[in-house]
DNA sequence: ATCAAAGCCATTTTT
DNA sequence: TGGCTTTGAT
C-alpha cells in the first residue's frame, strides 16, 4: 500500500523527537498528567491552565513513547469545534495526516455504534436524526392529537420535559408511573405518543443518540465489551458538563481497561440546565476508587488581576473541589466598572471603550459578553451606528434556517421514506396543492393502516379516497419523490439538490415568501450546495445518509463567522475562547444572575460560575458594565448591580465614570475620526491550511492504460483544483453530470472531485 | 392560498 | 419592545 518514495520521509521517529522536545515545555502537573500510565486519572483544570494541549499532548504521548496504537484512543468532547482543534493539534503532534482515534463528540461518537449495530435494537439502517426543531414539530402535532386543555404546559416546555426525562433514563412508562397532577399525566401521554412516532418514523433525536446507544449496550453486554476492549484508553474533556447518560457511557466504555483520563472544572460547570451533573466530577475520584487526581492550577491566560476577580467572584460556592489558580503574567491594569443609567447609554459606553482601546487592540480581539441574546440587539444598533465592525457569534444556526431545513427535510425524505415530519414539512413546501383536507385524510390513513405517510398516499390513491384533483397533484409528488429516491443511489447529493431547486423552482418561493429578501435566502441554499460539494470532496466515503449525518450533528459556527470585528456573544457562547479584551455587559441582578436561575442556592452557584467563565476569557483587559435601568419585555425597569460585582475586590476595580459626556451619544460619536481601524488585521484573515505531509502519489495510475475520456478528465491525467492545487487522476464513476473522479493531490492526498461543479484544469 | 391583523411570549442551548 | 405564530378575512 506505501508507495516507497515515503521512506524519505522519516514521519515516525521526526515526530518522536518532536514529542520529547514538547514534554519538556510542560509544568510538573502537565507532565505528570501526560504522562501517567494507566487508570483513572482526573485532571482539574483551572481556567487557562493548559488543559487543551495536556489532552493532546497526554495521546501523543501514549501513541509515540507507550506504543498504544493510535485506533485504540478514544477521545471525546462536547463541541465540534473542540474535536475539530483536538483532531488537528494531535495530528501535528504525531506527524500524521489522520489519526486513525476515534476523536469527536459524545454524540458522534455514538451515531457511529448506532449506525453500525443499531439494528440490534430494532433500528434500521438509514435512520433520521431530528434536531430540536423537529422535536417541536412532532410534539406539537401530538398535541393536536390528545385533547390537550388550555393554558397548559407548551410544546416547547413539553419538548423540554421530556428531553429531561429522556436524560434522566426514564421511560414513558416510568414517567407514567409518577403521573399524578395532570400536567404530568399530559406529559406521560405525549411522551409515550414521541417515543413511538420516533420509533415509527424510523428516526431518533439528539438525546436518543446516547440513550439508545445506552439501551444497546445494556440488552447486548457483547457489544458493550467490543467497543470496550477496543478503548484502550478513554479521554473525556468538559467532564464537567457531562449529563447521566454519558457518565454511563463512560463507564461503558471504559469498564475493560479502566483508562478513563477525564479533565474538567466544576467552576466552569453550566449547562447544570440541560442536564449537566456537577456530580459527575465531584465524586470522580470515589467512583473510581484508586483515581489520581492533579490539579492544573497555574494559569497561562490572565493578567493576575483579572484572576484575582474571577477567583474572589467563584470562591463563593460551595459546590466545588476548590482551586487556587495563579499566574506568573504581570498584575495588568485594572478591571472597568461602569454605572450606566440605562442600557442604551450601556451599549454607547462600550461603543465608545471599544474605539479607545483600537489604539491598542484590534477590533477582533475584543469581545463583549452578555447573559441572554435579548441584549444583542441594542448593542448592534450603536455599532452599526458607529460603524464599529462587529460579529455575532452563534446565534441563528445555519442548520436551523427555513430554507435549509426544507430543503434537507427533502433529502431526509429520500433517504427515509418513513420520515412522517419531513413529509410534513415539505409536501406543501413550496406550495403544490396538497392542502391541509388532503393532508387530514391522509393523516388519517396513516394512522388506521398503521403506516407512514408517504405510504398512506399511495394507498390513498389507488383506493380513490381521494379527490380526483389532488390525487392528481398528490401523485406527481410522489412520482417525483421516487425518481429522487432513485437518483440518490448514484448522484452525489449536491445533483439531489439542484434538482430539489429546480424542480420546485424554490427560488420563486423564497422571493414570494420573503418579498425582495428571497436573494438573502437563496445565498444560504448555495451554501448548502457547496456544502454538499465539500463534503464530496474531502470525505472518503460519500452518501447521502453520511451528509445527513453530518448536517445533523456539525454546527458550523466555524466555517461560516471569522469575519473581522468586535465578537459578541453570550456567555455559554464563550466557554472555551479568550479574547485580549472582554466586556461583560448587564451585570444586574434580575439579568445576571438571570431570575429564572435565582430559584434555589444551586441555582446561583451556576449563574456564578456562568460569571467565572465569562470574566476568565479575559487575557488583559476585562471592561464590566450595568445599568439602572433596562429596557425588558417593553418597560423600563430599575436593575440593582449584580450580586457578583460585590464580590470582586474593590481594589481591583476603577470605576470608569464619564467625565465629560453624560454617557449619552451625542458628541463623541459625531466628531471621532475613524482613521486607520479600517486596514487592521486582513493579514491574517486567509491563512491556508498548512498542507500536512501527505504520501506520494503512486507513479503509475492503477490498473493499465487507461482510454481517454471525450470529457478530457483522462485517468493519468494532472489536474489543477482551485483549492487542492495540482493533483492526478486516479479513478473515475458515473458519467456526464454524476462524473466523480478520484484524484490525487500533492498536498492534500486522495479526494473525490465533482468536475461539474468545481473548475478543474487539465495540464497537458 | 394568501394576506394582514391580532395575539403571544419572551434564559442560557455544545449535540 | 419586537419577533414570531396563529387567526381571520378575502
Amino acid at each position: 500500500m506505501i508507495p516507497p518514495e515515503q521512506t524519505d520521509q522519516p514521519v515516525y521517529s521526526g515526530a518522536q523527537a518532536e514529542s520529547s522536545a514538547s514534554l519538556a515545555g510542560l509544568n510538573p502537573a502537565q507532565l505528570e498528567a501526560v504522562t501517567h500510565r494507566s487508570g483513572p486519572l482526573l485532571v482539574l483544570a483551572g481556567a487557562g491552565s493548559g488543559k487543551t494541549r495536556v489532552i493532546t499532548q497526554r495521546i501523543a504521548h501514549l501513541v509515540l513513547d507507550v506504543g498504544v496504537p493510535s485506533s485504540r484512543i478514544v477521545a471525546v468532547t462536547f463541541t465540534n469545534k473542540a474535536a475539530a482543534e483536538m483532531r488537528e493539534r494531535v495530528e501535528a503532534l504525531l506527524g500524521a495526516r489522520r489519526v486513525e482515534g476515534w476523536i469527536g463528540t459524545f454524540h458522534s461518537l455514538c451515531l457511529r455504534i448506532l449506525r453500525r449495530d443499531g439494528e440490534r435494537i430494532g433500528l434500521s439502517s438509514g435512520f433520521n436524526i431530528y434536531d430540536s426543531d423537529d422535536q417541536l414539530a412532532l410534539v406539537k402535532r401530538i398535541l393536536k392529537d390528545v385533547d390537550a386543555p388550555d393554558g397548559g404546559p407548551t410544546p416547547r416546555s413539553l419538548r423540554s420535559r421530556i428531553s429531561r426525562a429522556k436524560n434522566a433514563l426514564q421511560t414513558p412508562e416510568d414517567v407514567a408511573k409518577q403521573a399524578f397532577t395532570s400536567t404530568r399525566k399530559l406529559l406521560a401521554d405525549v411522551y409515550a405518543r414521541y417515543d413511538q412516532a420516533l420509533r415509527r418514523a424510523n428516526a431518533v433525536d439528539f438525546d436518543d443518540l446516547l440513550t439508545r446507544t445506552i439501551d444497546l449496550f445494556r440488552e447486548h453486554p457483547e457489544v458493550a465489551r467490543g467497543y470496550s476492549e477496543r478503548c484502550e484508553h478513554l479521554l473525556v474533556d468538559e467532564y464537567q458538563d457531562t449529563n447521566r447518560p454519558q457518565y454511563l457511557l463512560v463507564r461503558a466504555l471504559s469498564a475493560v481497561h479502566g483508562n478513563v483520563c477525564v479533565v474538567g472544572d466544576e467552576d466552569q460547570c453550566i449547562y447544570r440546565f440541560r442536564g449537566a451533573e456537577l456530580r459527575n466530577i465531584l465524586e470522580f475520584e470515589t467512583d473510581h476508587g484508586d483515581a489520581r487526581a492533579i490539579r492544573l492550577e497555574q494559569n497561562y491566560r490572565s493578567t493576575g488581576t483579572i484572576l484575582r476577580a474571577a477567583g474572589a467572584v467563584v470562591s463563593n460556592n460551595r459546590l466545588r473541589k476548590g482551586k487556587t489558580l495563579w499566574t506568573e503574567n504581570p498584575a495588568g491594569d485594572k478591571i472597568d466598572l461602569h454605572d450606566a443609567p440605562d442600557d442604551r447609554s450601556e451599549a454607547v459606553w462600550v461603543a465608545q471603550r471599544a474605539e479607545t482601546l483600537e489604539n491598542r487592540w484590534s477590533y477582533e480581539k475584543m469581545a463583549v459578553l452578555y447573559r441572554t441574546n435579548a441584549q444583542s440587539r441594542q448593542l448592534e444598533e450603536i455599532f452599526l451606528r458607529e460603524q464599529i465592525p462587529y460579529q455575532i457569534v452563534g446565534s441563528v444556526q445555519f442548520y436551523a434556517r427555513k430554507e435549509v431545513k426544507d430543503l434537507l427535510a427533502y433529502l431526509k425524505l429520500t433517504a427515509n421514506r418513513a420520515d412522517d415530519v419531513s413529509f410534513r414539512r415539505i409536501v406543501n413546501t413550496p406550495t403544490r396543492g396538497i392542502g391541509s383536507t388532503t393532508l387530514n385524510i391522509l393523516e388519517h390513513v396513516a394512522r388506521t393502516a398503521r403506516v407512514c405517510l408517504m405510504d398512506a398516499a399511495e394507498y390513498a390513491i389507488e383506493q380513490g379516497s381521494l379527490p380526483a384533483r389532488s390525487a392528481g397533484k398528490l401523485r406527481a409528488f410522489l412520482d417525483w419523490a421516487g425518481r429522487l429516491a432513485e437518483m440518490s443511489e448514484d448522484a452525489p447529493t449536491a445533483r439531489l439538490l439542484d434538482e430539489v431547486v429546480e424542480r420546485t423552482d424554490y427560488e420563486a418561493y423564497l422571493d414570494r415568501v420573503y418579498a425582495g429578501l428571497g436573494s438573502e435566502r437563496m445565498e444560504n441554499v448555495r451554501a448548502l450546495i457547496s456544502g454538499a460539494v465539500e463534503y464530496e470532496e474531502e470525505s472518503e466515503e460519500t452518501s447521502l445518509l453520511g451528509f445527513l449525518d453530518r448536517t445533523a450533528l456539525v454546527n458550523d459556527q466555524d466555517d461560516l463567522g471569522r469575519r473581522p470585528g468586535v465578537s459578541m456573544m453570550t456567555v455559554h457562547c464563550a466557554k472555551g475562547l479568550e479574547f485580549p479584551v472582554v466586556f461583560i455587559v448587564g451585570l444586574e441582578e434580575n439579568l445576571f444572575p438571570h431570575p429564572m436561575s435565582s430559584g434555589s442556592d444551586e441555582d446561583i452557584e451556576e449563574e456564578r460560575r456562568l460569571c467565572y467563565v465569562a470574566m476568565t476569557r479575559a487575557r488583559e483587559r476585562l471592561l464590566l458594565s450595568h445599568a439602572q435601568f433596562r429596557r425588558t419585555q417593553g418597560s423600563l425597569t430599575p436593575n440593582a448591580p449584580s450580586r457578583f460585582l460585590s464580590e470582586i475586590p474593590e481594589a481591583l476595580l476603577e470605576c470608569a465614570v464619564p467625565s465629560t459626556s453624560q454617557g449619552f451619544f451625542g458628541d463623541w460619536s459625531t466628531n471621532n475620526r475613524r482613521a486607520d481601524s479600517s486596514s487592521s488585521g486582513s493579514s491574517a484573515a486567509h491563512v491556508a491550511r498548512k498542507p500536512a505531509a501527505s504520501p506520494a502519489p503512486p507513479t503509475v495510475p492503477p490498473r493499465g492504460p487507461a482510454k481517454p475520456s471525450p470529457d478530457g478528465f483522462t485517468i493519468g491525467k494532472f489536474v489543477r483544483h482551485p483549492r487542492f492545487g495540482d493533483g492526478r487522476i486516479l479513478a473515475r464513476e458515473g458519467s456526464g453530470k454524476n462524473l466523480k473522479l478520484t484524484i490525487h493531490f500533492t498536498n492534500f492526498g486522495s479526494k473525490k472531485i465533482l468536475p461539474s461543479y468545481t473548475k478543474l484544469q487539465v495540464q497537458s
